[in-house]
DNA sequence: CTCCTTGCAAAAGTTTTGCAGGGGC
DNA sequence: GCCCCTGCAAAACTTTTGCAAGGAG
């Protein structure tokens, strides 16, 4: 199971900061669309606006700084954000039709070992997808 | 060796387009300086600003949609542009201390076709860099 | 009561676009 | 001469910042 809202907001107070509405209002919508690609915007869009964009981004960034959560650059549009609870995956972005899929553990954490075994660089698959085409397009290319 | 300043040239003109003199000059550039991280705004202050940006913009999405030129994304800054007659790399930029290295075919052609065989997805290493951490601040950070 | 937080507004940084004049072929 | 290109300016888009008022502890 995931952190839940609560959680989140547990994990911002012992960071220190205090718990306010907005930030357990950003809390709610991480914690219920977890599964979504959240972006800043989306997220104040969930709010209907009740808490300003500087405020998302704020509370967004204390809880990446607390460790729960990530964001990663898909493409050319705003970061999407995921909770750290999430099994390590790679995002593959396709260039063609925009659909997006992930790789999970295994074999991706074989991929990563190799890199750090030929350069000593530990690679974080999360901050960055890779771009490419899908199977779909891929084929429809020949 | 690589592709010179005329060769781009002649290039954009198999693709229909007229060679101007902005876009010999950006192609001047771009082959002059192709083992730099050549970005939009130092190829306009290499040209000291007698090329105005937009049209460096637009010089740059005729190259690459010419095939001879990709942009990476290194972080959260400026995209890099990139000669493709370049071997093939991936970029793997350090969060800490922001360095870039790059590492090199053999082995990662294996771990793109490791990812192509278990998804389809055909990955191109050039658009996103990796990030995290390089191995001086992964040994730091112990 | 203290000072951390918020919303608002504006700025910052990168990239794109509209438009009228100028230059390639 | 036709129409592709350019420079200029402004807009678009994402993210960051300054500041005065408000709320948590």
């Amino acid at each position: 199971m995931h952190l839940g809202a609560d959680e989140l907001v547990e994990t911002l107070r012992r960071a220190g900061l205090r718990a306010t509405a907005a930030r357990r209002a950003v809390c709610e919508v991480v914690a219920t669309h977890h599964e979504e690609h959240l972006t800043p915007a989306s997220i104040v869009a969930h709010l209907s606006g009740r808490v300003d964009q500087s405020t998302v981004y704020r509370t967004l960034e204390a809880l990446e700084g607390a460790g729960v959560l990530v964001h990663t650059h898909l493409g050319h549009g705003p970061a999407v954000y995921h909770l750290t609870d999430e099994p390590v995956h790679q995002h593959l972005v396709c260039r063609r039709c925009g659909r997006t899929i992930e790789i999970g553990s295994p074999r991706l954490a074989e991929l990563l070992a190799a890199i750090t075994d030929q350069t000593g660089f530990v690679a974080d698959p999360a901050h960055f997808a890779l771009s490419g085409l899908c199977a779909g397009c891929a084929a429809a290319d020949r």
